[in-house]
DNA sequence: CCCATCCGTAAGCAATCACTTACACTCACT
DNA sequence: AGTGAGTGTAAGTGATTGCTTACGGATGGG
């Protein structure tokens, strides 16, 4: 699932957050970051890529907004893979019970 | 958080489901992977190091055994990243109305 | 038309990571 | 003590990744 490879990286995450509040351009993101314009821009094209952000020009600016499909879906999965390891707990429950049993 | 740092690869993350079922010695793990054994033995010391897993030593083997407490972390940790995206996705939902109400 | 602003892309670099082969160690058994 | 099974460690490699600097393209105002 490409949302969370995206969301791996904990700048990312900042940039999705800092998003919760609306649409914002490339520069006023950067302007949050102590990493260069550019790394910032790399970042932006990877959320845009996994799906997380959309673009749309408006004159010079590109305004960048949380896709919120893609992020509940993250959401989702994160959800998923807590059940899961949950499962793996209550499966290596069972096995100890049969071992002492 | 190291425990999910440990597992955001694959492998180990296979590695863990294997042991749901019980404590097993480093050649039975290995011989569940197409990689080399000490590949697997590198997997092992890395989830140890996380303190996913926990060795003890009977004679000339090392079992391995998943350690509850930190897998029930990692399945916290996740359950809170899906509640944190959740909270991003309301917070979005909430600039918007402001924005066109 | 020229220039400043906003922004992405290219190229190069350093760090990280998973893998492989080769080696070394420990323990049990004889 | 010698041998073999079980296993970790060291060293080297290729791929990936995030960062930086330098550059180029597009848009809008004078």
């Amino acid at each position: 699932m490409s949302a969370l490879d995206v969301l791996a990286d904990p700048t990312r995450r900042r940039i999705v957050e800092l998003l919760a509040g609306g649409e914002l351009n490339a520069t006023t993101i950067a302007g949050h970051f102590s990493s260069s314009r550019p790394a910032i821009s790399q970042h932006l094209g990877v959320l845009v890529d996994g799906g997380v952000l959309t673009v749309r020009r408006v004159g010079t600016q590109r305004l960048y907004r949380i896709d919120p499909a893609s992020l509940a879906e993250a959401s989702d999965w994160l959800s998923a893979q807590a059940h899961r390891w949950e499962r793996v707990l209550d499966a290596l429950e069972s096995a100890l019970d049969e071992g002492t049993g």
